[in-house]
DNA sequence: TTCTTATTGAAAATCATTTTCATTAGGATT
DNA sequence: AATCCTAATGAAAATGATTTTCAATAAGAA
């Protein structure tokens, strides 16, 4: 039987997770666990997490500089990963969009914390269109 | 000035996306150059791939298993990508669904063709269930 | 045909992530 | 509280897709 121990190293991963809103990587949780003295691995952060999106209590989201970032699950909202920036921006959804969504892929097992949406955020279409 | 030269490789490559409707790896589509007695690097087909990308010919889709696949961009429809099989499974945008998320993302430039949704297709969805 | 330089591609480098495995520690049992 | 089983940790090494480097090649302008 598999990740039903509770650890210190554990608690403090979903803990920092969970009293932030931005979207660390691994190596920022590492780094806070460094600044706060909690002894823990980075490769154990690595197991934790991943153990965690498979539970489906964290998400995972990859900006196009090929780092793996993570959010709790909170509320239904969506990310919005700037491909430019490599920003990450969170957006509520709209109940319109919701419902259209839900129909469309009726069937399919969506995991919604994995929907994200890539594109030009604000800021770099503004620099964009200023060249 | 770069990228604006005619080559064989380029040609290849949005050749060999063209003609197919899966959703090829670069070790694919290097394979199939090889079978078909073109030459051609691996290297090349990446920084290809990569520029089509930038101009938004191609869209990219990340699997879980950590694999870029390609999608030359042709009409609306979405991308259901499989977290267990890693499958990409291609889905028509319905009208409604178009219209609402125009609405919600409105102020955001969206690149349609990243944009893609994971989740867990039907086949390992049965599976799932049947356990 | 010549010339400039964009493009290619083999080899090496990069780097986030995973694997390995000996050590540590949860927590069930006695 | 002491013992035991094994889940969990973490340092080091391995992995592997992708990127970088740079000398050789080839578009295509002059």
């Amino acid at each position: 039987m598999t990740n039903h121990r509770k650890t210190k190293q554990k608690e403090y991963v979903l803990g920092n997770l969970l009293n932030r809103f931005d979207h660390p990587t691994v190596s920022q949780i590492y780094d806070d666990a460094l600044k706060e003295g909690v002894k823990i691995g980075e490769v154990s952060i690595y197991r934790i997490l991943n153990n965690l999106v498979e539970e489906g209590k964290v998400c995972k989201i990859v900006t196009k500089d090929n780092l793996a970032h993570f959010d709790y699950v909170r509320e239904n909202h969506f990310h919005l990963v700037c491909n430019i920036c490599n920003k990450i921006v969170d957006k509520p959804i709209t109940e319109e969009f919701d419902k259209s969504f839900s129909n469309m892929v009726k069937g399919f097992d969506i995991l919604k914390q994995d929907v994200n949406f890539y594109g030009v955020c604000e800021d770099c279409a503004k620099k964009r269109t200023s060249n």
